[in-house]
DNA sequence: AATAAGTTTCAATAAATATTGAAATTTTAA
DNA sequence: TTAAAATTTCAATATTTATTGAAACTTATT
């Protein structure tokens, strides 16, 4: 494979990735575009490299600086802006995982805890919905301790937890 | 809050919870309604209680059953199909995880081990492309084997993984 | 074997999401 | 200031994904 060949796939790829894991592909395909470049792109380079309108770029390269995994750079004596990606993999995921927290669970875990709280009623059905909707609280509430238990060790956590895995 | 108002509630945001976590909407309300019930619904019954059409029950019963976390049942003297929900919540999130590592991480797994042995080529940005992709290669690996790990401990996985990191 | 009850399929449609492109805005250099 | 360069915004449009509903099919009953 030529290696022209082996980067569109891999931001194909790379794309496809993410946008099954809650960022979506524009902005998966933008940071790993940054991720393989020695040098950081201007919006233009990014445009042309994924083939994408100026809006497009701008708003996810935005989404990702808002993200936390993409930064801007000035070049000495240029006018525009130059964007470089966190070169951490890790920070990545650390960063998706506690965002996708923050976003996702922490709001269903409030309604749950709410739901589960409702005005009580006798019925078999009522008595069942109380039971699973704590029971479900639970769960959820124990799995967003994980992620963040996972992602909180600071360095190799993938190993680190792993590791712990092992035993 | 009253209990039909709790319900719905709680049938929503399990919805959105699981469209975000790799099961659409009405799969996940589905099987959301089905764990809740003492007893095992038909097709009409869904249909009514979450206001879908029968296309739609249909498609997303089988699906659910596809996955594992759901069953037929047939009463006694009785034509219609019934359905029922595995009850236990963990079981569902352990087959929501190998389901996603089959159809998600591996494929893409074995596309970044093809790319990252692209015919070499000695220029600064395809060096490090090569090695970029290499550490993604490892990390996804690492991520991908975590998950089964995590997940393929019998019981009580969730406790058991936090108690370990803990450590 | 005919018919009624129940289920599945899938083309058509609707809803949700992402993308474009050009006008408006902001920034910098002369 | 002014004007060119760069970026942002957002209504219009395209794409993707989910849902409907009715015809086709399957299964059970008489």
């Amino acid at each position: 494979m030529e290696f022209k060949e082996a980067k569109d796939q891999f931001l194909q790829t790379w794309g496809a990735l993410g946008s099954q894991w809650g960022i979506n592909k524009t902005m998966a395909q933008i940071h790993a575009l940054l991720m393989i470049s020695p040098d950081s792109l201007s919006m233009e380079e990014v445009m042309e490299e994924l083939q994408i309108s100026r809006g497009n770029a701008s708003m996810n390269l935005r989404g990702l600086i808002d993200w936390g995994i993409v930064y801007k750079e000035y070049k000495p004596g240029e006018r525009k802006e130059y964007f470089k990606a966190d070169q951490d993999v890790d920070s990545l995921a650390r960063k998706i995982a506690i965002e996708r927290s923050k976003r996702e669970i922490k709001p269903a875990l409030r309604v749950l805890a709410d739901v589960k709280n409702f005005n009580d009623n006798p019925s078999n059905e009522a008595q069942k919905f109380k039971m699973k909707t704590e029971e479900l609280y639970e769960f959820v509430s124990k799995a967003d301790t994980m992620l963040g238990k996972i992602v909180n060790q600071k360095e190799n956590w993938i190993t680190k937890t792993i590791m712990k895995l092992m035993s």
